[in-house]
DNA sequence: TCTGGGGTCCTAGGACCC
DNA sequence: TCTGGGGTCCTAGGACCC
């Protein structure tokens, strides 16, 4: 039987729900003009998170910095954005979807998968998908692009073609002619790196990589990446819509320093920083992490890490920086300026007891408190802003 | 022009155990 | 004295996604 699947993305993400937001308060539709999404337009180092198709037709590009664009046209609207909003845009977005059929993966904050197979009794899919797609324009002010297909690859490819407002249709029956003209890069998981690899071997559009002999690929890009490629490149992808969320399997945070610096009393701070927020948020999800791992940028881009086991799973701040510390004392020579400092915690837990040694530490009470303190802290704060 | 922030998965080599 | 193969864990690095 033939399954039918829905990818639904929302058109230029953060730029629409900016623009929702506005309107309702009376303000110009910055969807009309060239206009993005960024940082600080203040920090040189902020890049561009989303651009209205005004903006793109001038060659403004997502992930572009904002100095750059700014050159390119002056008079570019610049907003900043308000993840609490867009927090609220998503789940209206996706409250829809799910009215639609409940077997949705979310796949991002503005993407998901819905598996529509039983959903679409006599009717056409195309139809119900306008229907959706015409619901969310209605009720929530803002429009999306519905792809169509077998399975999700399909479905999220058709999604990726003409925006905005559009549905689309990608049938296995209609790879060749639909799929396979088109460049290498815009195969999902065909990156910068493997489109050089595989364009350096003579191999540009999808259609010349599903035909070329499986062996050839894997000698390029590794078996296993190899297998998925010729699979996806021939429009077959197995894998099923999951509605169940995945807890997370890691969690990290980092910090870009407007310049690069060399004071390691200024990168302690930052790594202090870091360290609070990440254990506040694993506290906030009742993990514990037992892997601890730092990173420094440097200012050519090269990146030093360092991870380590902890002896037991924690969610003290005091422990995790205390290893961060140690880490950055070995990866970083204390004298190259640094562009970016990053903690990350993984292999979490939900172990509840806490194994007592007989050596622990005395200032565990003081440290426990402390974020606890924090925590309050940071809930007031929440609070105040966002109610 | 000069590149954010937050994730996932894979690979390869070394250590260690049986 | 020199030799095997498999399994697991850890680390560092790389590629991709939004």
């Amino acid at each position: 039987m033939r399954r039918i699947i829905f990818h639904i993305d929302v058109n230029s993400a953060f730029l629409s729900w900016s623009a929702v937001k506005g309107v309702m308060e009376g303000k110009p539709d910055i969807r009309l003009v060239p206009s993005v999404v960024s940082g600080d337009p203040n920090d040189r180092r902020s890049i561009i998170t989303a651009a209205s198709i005004p903006a793109k037709k001038l060659g403004i590009k997502t992930a572009q910095p904002v100095s750059m664009a700014l050159r390119t046209c002056p008079g570019l609207v610049i907003v900043q954005g308000d993840w609490a909003w867009y927090r609220q845009c998503s789940e209206g977005f996706i409250g829809i979807c799910r009215s639609y059929s409940p077997v949705l993966q979310q796949f991002s904050i503005d993407e998901c998968f819905l598996d529509m197979t039983f959903r679409c009794p006599q009717g056409n899919p195309v139809e119900v998908a306008t229907r959706l797609k015409d619901e969310v324009k209605t009720r929530l002010g803002f429009t999306v692009n519905v792809g169509i297909g077998s399975n999700k690859l399909l479905a999220k490819m058709a999604s990726d073609f003409e925006k905005p407002d559009k549905v689309h249709t990608l049938w296995e029956d209609e790879v060749p002619e639909k799929m396979w003209p088109l460049p290498v890069r815009d195969l999902l998981w065909v990156g910068k790196k493997t489109e050089r690899r595989l364009t350096d071997y003579g191999i540009h559009t999808i259609g010349q990589l599903a035909q070329l002999n499986p062996g050839s690929l894997a000698r390029l890009v590794g078996n296993k990446f190899a297998a998925q490629l010729h699979e996806n490149a021939n429009g077959r992808d197995s894998s099923p819509v999951e509605t169940e969320v995945q807890e997370a399997k890691s969690c990290s945070a980092e910090r870009t320093f407007s310049r690069d610096l060399d004071d390691p009393r200024e990168i302690d701070r930052a790594l202090f920083n870091v360290a609070c927020i990440v254990a506040h948020r694993i506290r906030a999800d009742k993990f514990k992490a037992s892997t601890v791992s730092m990173f420094v940028k440097y200012r050519d881009f090269t990146i030093s890490q360092k991870q380590c086991q902890m002896a037991q799973p924690t969610d003290v701040t005091a422990l995790i920086l205390a290893e961060a510390r140690r880490l950055l004392s070995e990866a970083w020579d204390g004298a190259t300026p640094i562009r970016q400092v990053g903690l990350g915690v993984s292999k979490l837990t939900h172990e509840s007891f806490e194994q007592m040694s007989l050596f622990e530490d005395p200032k565990m009470e003081y440290y426990r408190e402390w974020d606890r303190r924090y925590d309050e802290e940071y809930a007031r704060e929440h609070k105040s802003k966002y109610r």
